[in-house]
DNA sequence: TTGTAGGCGTTATCAT
DNA sequence: ATGATAACGCCTACAA
């Protein structure tokens, strides 16, 4: 079934059809009619390869992340892909794995399906010749990124201020009376650098405990978090509250620490579903990955319009805290 | 840069180019040699609109769920994407938001982008009027699902036997002399149908206790889970054990039973992340979703190659216990 | 308002 | 081994 067959069926020229089908150009109201009865009649799909040969465009969206499996990803393609189902447009998805550096080659698979813009979330790109090759696609389709910023002139990068959001942690357990903060993280991704650098800022200007010992650096994973934890407590370094750079390592902390009879306050990052499964539940930084995402679709839809409004080629959201029971716990003794 | 402009740029005709490029036909060492340098200098990728004009394929894979926000899907999605990269297929992800029976159109907008096939994750599709489109699409496209069976003839159905998972945790807790076992579930999926049965199996095959309030259908939220939970033993309705159909309603269950001072075993579904955070760690049973998504994406490659050994219809994998603390719990008294 | 014809970039079938 | 050329199905000036 094809223009060609609608066009006979109808007795008007396959320019008519196409006509009605984009709604372009003029045509009598009867012949309209006809044409859009048969189409839907016969079940008529115009082809999208012949349709996008000729537009040099399919309406997908390359979205690229680390892994879809980490919950943080999960609620970002979640938001974006329904984003863009409103405005018409598809999701190819593309998962890189763990960064190691050779993560250009994901990059190329998009780019061979000629999507219309990449979004990337996160971090999966690091290496020189990474960002290489992103700086080179970068000329060719809209690149957007979410929590990264590669400093490309020719990127759109949207971030949450996580650095003001963990300063504001900081301080509001120094109103608590917490002067040795313990802060567990795992990579040093655009995120995890701002999120370290809050930490330090916020213990230097309070003046709080800087012993090396309450800065962590662990794998991503319950078992690394709660070993830690207990080490600490074992080796009598002293804390009286817990911040982590993602809510995974949070419920781990907690249960390690609860298990050893510790209570202290503990926030995570990212308020995702995990924070809210901990028991007690998590206070957590909430990275507003909704106003990330929202705007990420929508600076997409502006860049492949035509009629494009300017848009800015980087956006800030400030953090927010989600407050939950694990913070209840800051009137401790 | 196209064809004919590499052609030209190697004094040879685009079919020689297009030879080299698909390894299709002979072409001597030495023109091979250089059309091949010429692309690599310039960079050069074929069109994929064109090339998916003429093969009728641009080797996309969509992937229909409900949402890759849950745990359970995104782990499936992730799963698949990475196989089928593997196999040089792309994944267009489409998510269909809650089962309101009027999910046809999302099924409507992979086909119009005219991918090879469709792999559905769950039960995102019910209603008479949805499951007709499915069977006209899948007349034209193969369809793989997984842990769901809409019994089309030209459908392929890769399901995790549930039934029989939760009848064996069912006689795994009497043998711990658990009688009165709450069922926590959800909705009434084809997953959900099958482990309510199993659940009703393993009770009438052992004559436990059958109280109707020890089976009860709620949101799956922390909330719902909790408050039942708490207005049941606020009721003084005995249960020795509580089984969920989802990791997430056993989370919060075993949070208000603990909370209100009883200690039973608690024994979820999915043996997700959540599980795993939850204090204690929650058995879980783990339906194998590694190896439903390795067999759905061979499948689909099967069925999209022309030299295709044939695949079963059906196929069903067992269930297996995930034990962790929470089932310790069963030297109770 | 409608029709004709050229172009989009491949692949594949013929010749040569 | 290589080249010319016809599909593939759509969009869109340009003509009528």
């Amino acid at each position: 079934m094809t223009i060609y067959d609608i066009a006979k069926k109808c007795n008007v020229s396959i320019a008519t059809v196409s006509r009605v089908l984009n709604g372009s150009g003029r045509v009598s109201a009867k012949t309209s009619e006809k044409v859009l009865a048969v189409i839907k009649e016969q079940d008529y799909n115009p082809n999208p390869f012949a349709r996008g040969l000729g537009l040099n465009s399919m309406k997908m969206i390359g979205v690229l992340c680390a892994d879809v499996a980490d919950t943080f990803y999960a609620k970002a393609v979640s938001l974006i892909e329904n984003a863009l189902r409103q405005k018409d447009l598809d999701v190819v998805l593309c998962c890189t794995g763990p960064n190691n550096g050779k993560n250009a080659k994901y990059l190329r698979y998009l780019t061979k399906k000629h999507v219309d813009a990449i979004i990337i979330i996160g971090t999966p790109l690091s290496s020189r010749s990474d960002i290489a090759e992103l700086k080179k696609i970068s000329s060719g389709i809209p690149i957007i990124t979410i929590n990264s910023d590669y400093h490309l002139p020719s990127a759109f990068s949207i971030v949450c201020d996580e650095r003001e959001g963990i300063r504001m942690i900081i301080r509001k357990l120094a109103e608590k009376n917490c002067r040795s903060i313990l802060y567990l993280y795992d990579t040093l991704t655009y995120s995890g650098r701002k999120k370290i650098v809050g930490y330090q800022a916020g213990i230097e200007e309070l003046s709080l405990d800087d012993t090396p010992a309450l800065t962590q650096k662990i794998p991503c994973t319950l078992e690394a978090a709660e070993n830690i934890v207990k080490k600490l407590i074992d080796d009598n370094v002293f804390f009286d509250a817990i911040v982590t750079s993602e809510d995974l390592l949070a419920v781990a902390a907690q249960r390690a620490a609860l298990k050893n009879g510790k209570v202290v306050p503990i926030i995570g990052c990212n308020n995702s579903i995990l924070a809210e499964c901990s028991t007690p539940a998590l206070t957590s930084l909430d990275n507003r990955l909704e106003n990330l995402c929202t705007t990420a679709v929508h600076t997409v839809t502006q860049l492949i319009s035509e009629k494009s409004s300017p848009v800015p080629s980087k956006t800030v959201f400030s953090a927010q805290l989600a407050e939950r029971e694990s913070f209840v716990f800051s009137d401790k003794k």
